[in-house]
DNA sequence: ACCTGAACACCGTTCAAGT
DNA sequence: ACCTGAACACCGTTCAAGT
């Protein structure tokens, strides 16, 4: 299954090939040899294109921030700030749900992704264009956090049960959860209930991500509006008492 | 170095030994052999009380998880949901910042901490008595997310320059910046001038986690507001209408 | 029961050598 | 310049053997 191509590798090829090795067989199989094998190569031809593994790592987190840029490139601009930022936070989604290995590298790695930075740079012009201090755009960023690249800490695990839920096993654990756990289990047995297609599982992780989102631009945006108002009332208190500087 | 002990080998103390050998040296110290060497052992010894790499980074996580109960326990019951929560999700935090490579190793893995669930459950406990519905509910903890568990998942990577800025330093990437992404440049030395003290970096992470924090927070008690209106509202209707389901 | 030593199949990486 | 093969120091893990 090896391509092999007669043209010389590049860096870009390497780095779309681990990119797509990731994508089909999960991280841990990208090792120097195997990613070598896809592309019809021994491991060491690979140090010639990338200083090493960490390099290696660094740039696959790097060309999937890269997509991101591409996809938020297709937005149309939105007239409210918080609607733009949200368009830009669910277009990286749409990115991270093609590689899911990617959050955990990104999590794992200790530098920030350069690519990362322009991202950042045009949600925050986008927040002070739309009325917040820049210090406010600092906490907005910092609020945002990982979901500004698309994703948020999943705590519940993305499903090992992939595709669906076992009807029979998931009585078996609530019932095993009602006795240690009384109100996890009365909460998975009331949205359990109340869906259509229970084989999708339970859990709408997309819709959480966007009520978390919603969430937390709404609360931004009642600070900012806060703001406002305090300059205001301050700019009033500071001219009707005649104080200079 | 290496603690030699009469005492036979329990697992506790393997987990305890690998959480202070995290704790020391990093994530990446924590190996069979490495760990075995502290306790004065050979690396097969350990496969007597664990069986194998990935439960022995299991039992870390459930150990540091299991902290967290511990701090919990500490804490005076505070008459609103959200200070409660807000106290229980500090006090996890200050777990977390025990042991920085533990938020890193709970992304990666794919399992939820059994020990997180007693912790899940008992804020969930918190916000149903505060008025929540399990929906609510079910929103909120996705919404908190690792929040619950002690950390956000940082963008901003924790600082490789610890203890402090360089000033020159600082200055050089912020005329960098500028030219690049010159909101950023400007937020950040806006952030840098209103500091008391610089060369404790301008991030508060402390602040942002609280401000971050108190932001859900204050949407969640809206939308529980909101929730009860409606139902309220609802009740009124049916029973002026005098409809019967 | 608990611990050991040798061995196996992997890993990232160095180095000298090929074309 | 790009790629290779052998080798080195590690890793998790199996197995047969010790007490």
């Amino acid at each position: 299954m090896a391509v092999r191509t007669r043209q010389p590798l590049t860096q870009r090829k390497v780095l779309a090939a681990g990119v797509a090795l990731a994508d089909a067989d999960g991280l841990a199989a990208v090792t120097m040899r195997g990613l070598a094998g896809k592309l019809g190569v021994e491991a060491m031809s690979l140090y010639h294109h990338l200083p090493g593994k960490d390099a290696l790592l660094d740039g696959l987190v790097e060309t999937v921030v890269g997509e991101i840029g591409a996809e938020v490139a297709t937005l149309e601009p939105a007239a409210d700030w918080r609607e733009d930022v949200r368009r830009r936070c669910l277009a990286a989604r749409t990115v991270m749900l093609r590689h899911p290995w990617a959050p955990g590298l990104i999590g794992s790695r200790s530098a920030v992704p350069p690519a990362a930075y322009l991202h950042f740079e045009t949600i925050l012009a986008t927040m002070v264009r739309g009325g917040l201090s820049y210090h406010l755009g600092h906490r907005a960023l910092h609020a945002l956090g990982s979901m500004a690249l698309g994703f948020v800490q999943e705590v519940f695990s993305p499903d090992p049960t992939e595709g669906g839920v076992d009807p029979e096993l998931a009585e078996e654990q609530l019932a095993e959860m009602a006795s240690l756990v009384p109100h996890l289990a009365a909460m998975a047995e009331a949205e359990l209930h109340g869906l259509d297609d229970p084989t999708l599982g339970w859990c709408d992780s997309q819709a959480e991500f966007e009520f978390t989102l919603d969430l937390l631009l709404g609360g931004l945006e009642r600070a900012r509006a806060d703001e406002a108002r305090t300059a205001t009332a301050q700019g009033r208190a500071r001219r009707s008492s005649g104080a200079r500087r």
